[in-house]
DNA sequence: CTGAAAGCGCTTACAG
DNA sequence: CTGAAAGCGCTTACAG
């Protein structure tokens, strides 16, 4: 037991005596400092200084039934997460907004079944006001069990099939789409291949939406044997890319639904002997570090990842305030760098 | 106001009522079941499941003066953490180990100083029992405000020159660099260069001497044109990678001290027309995914990340409950592939 | 082994 | 505008 003591930090009390009022006049300064006369404010304020308080969040959570906390929650299985960038920008972006308002992210990760029943419970007993919830696979009902339970969440990406009941920030996925495969077909390109996100998922639903009506739009024949899914995932994308080229190999250009897969895709191009971007232009999804990683560096689509997690903060703390839910679509954007 | 109504949970009170015992022995069964008679145990156990009672953390805190969870701070500038998976896999794994415990991980970025005063007394004010402080620059004095406020922490990386005061885990980094060393020389390489991590970093400093070591050790010649310094990013991999090449043209082998920066590495050489490994052969260091997305696939030192996070955890519950702090160093492993 | 009671540090009507 | 007081849901000596 030698470690070091902790002093008891100063409390309301010793703050309403060196201020020399009660603990209900410090209180209410704490709380907006309304009504409270300007001389009390000040001396309130100077005594707080002086002893270093800070509110004891455990005494004010018990009382408010609030716990000024949120948590992030990610039910991908794991391996995803490690390999995605973009799930660091989004936590740290939801971090920092958040440490803006005070207020601390609780990271939970559920993997399983039984982790997600844990997580449900202790989430609905009240430790957390709300939720930021990574999980675009659909068929995943935490969503819906915690909004049930009257916890307020808010979803990274439109949940598939929940009819609006539950609030989300997206990008424009769809566009973003448009975007690429008419890029692709304005530089000469003819036989555009897509390599997909996962289909129970929104981005992998829309981003091949988005090609097809892009296609269509620009008069291209449909041709189901250049669509090949993946996973997101780099190997994933390695074994489409792989698999296209033997099924079609006429392909001039291949949008892919991540720049993960992308770089995955790349390899096989490579292994293939196709120069990138002069026999087939590559173009990815997300801008994510990747994309900078590669060898052509990747033209791809941004995906405003720091403007999303800003806006899922704004959005779950005015649920925590009472609004209703809300769908978010953020813009996306082309950017072209050099295999495409 | 038409958000869903949050039922109030069951108190401690119910959960006596419905066992027909008192407030107290259903706390003694809470907090470990002693001087607690099988049958009201089992009474106290019955009632719990079948009013749903999750324990209120915020009164059990106010009163035990514990939060009864931990804080995971970052101190690095954000661009490094986007960067590196490894900070992934470390705080994954962490927050799964404290999740075994029932321990909530709060996560902290402190980019400046200006947040890191912020978070430095969010912490001290005692809303967390303790920190894993991932944070390997020196000159860095988060670690000793926070252990001289009495606040258990546990740094991942050997702090430099703190003199055993705050505990760590690390890998072995010096043994690494012996390894990747021993086995380039060992297949025939005469001319090995080193790009270093940031020498104001254990990693920094300690994988450069087991290099130094290791050519020692081989009768090769230190040569100090051979050593360049990076910033583990991958940029900072190809710069160096591309002075490296101006100074020593005739180099054969090349040990960079992460895979991140090899990957720049590797786009230098292929830019320079060197074959990899044919005319160059590279090393890298931690075995983060990156190593499986280049190519040719990396040679690298894996570095134990889940045990690394797990030994973390180990070690922070052993300080909250009074241990003194330890530092723990944890085995390397050389990975064959085909870069090297 | 068990219950009654005090008290952790706050907030919030309630009087004034 | 301000103070006195009740009470949030727990834990923990203290008696028995």
């Amino acid at each position: 037991m030698s470690r070091t003591e902790r002093r008891r930090p100063p409390t309301i009390h010793d703050v309403a005596r060196e201020a020399g009022v009660s603990r209900g006049t410090v209180s209410r300064v704490l709380n907006g400092g309304h009504n409270v006369s300007p001389a009390a404010l000040e001396a309130v304020n100077a005594a707080i200084r002086r002893t270093g308080y800070v509110v004891n969040r455990h005494a004010r959570s018990l009382i408010t039934g609030r716990s000024d906390s949120v948590g992030f929650l990610l039910t991908e299985p794991q391996e995803r997460f490690f390999e995605d960038p973009n799930f660091n920008v989004l936590l740290s972006g939801c971090t920092q907004a958040l440490a803006a308002h005070d207020i601390p992210l609780l990271l939970m990760i559920a993997g399983d079944e039984s982790e997600r029943r844990r997580i449900t419970r202790y989430i609905t007993a009240g430790h957390v006001d709300g939720v930021l919830l990574v999980s675009s696979h659909s068929g995943n009902p935490v969503a819906e069990r915690l909004e049930e339970a009257g916890v307020p969440v808010v979803a990274c990406g439109e949940p598939l099939g929940q009819g609006g009941r539950v609030a989300y920030v997206a990008a424009d996925e769809r566009g973003g789409a448009h975007r690429m495969v008419r890029h692709l077909v304005a530089t000469g390109r003819r036989r555009v291949a897509m390599i997909t996100g996962p289909l129970d998922t929104p981005g992998g639903v829309q981003r091949l939406a988005g090609y097809r009506e892009e296609l269509a739009a620009s008069g291209l024949p449909a041709d189901e044997s250049l669509v090949a899914e993946g996973d997101y995932s780099r190997s994933s994308g390695e074994a489409a890319m792989t698999a296209l080229l033997e099924r079609a190999p006429g392909l001039d250009a291949v949008f892919v639904a991540s720049d993960l897969m992308a770089q995955g895709a790349l390899a096989a191009l490579e292994r293939a002997g196709r120069r990138v971007p002069e026999d087939v232009a590559v173009g990815g999804f997300d801008d994510s570090p990747a994309a900078l990683a590669t060898l052509p560096p990747l033209t791809t689509i941004r995906q405003p990842w720091d403007r999303i997690s800003a806006e899922m903060v704004r959005l779950l703390l005015a649920r925590i305030a009472g609004d209703e839910p809300a769908g978010v679509i953020l813009p996306t954007e082309l950017v072209r760098r050099e295999s495409a």
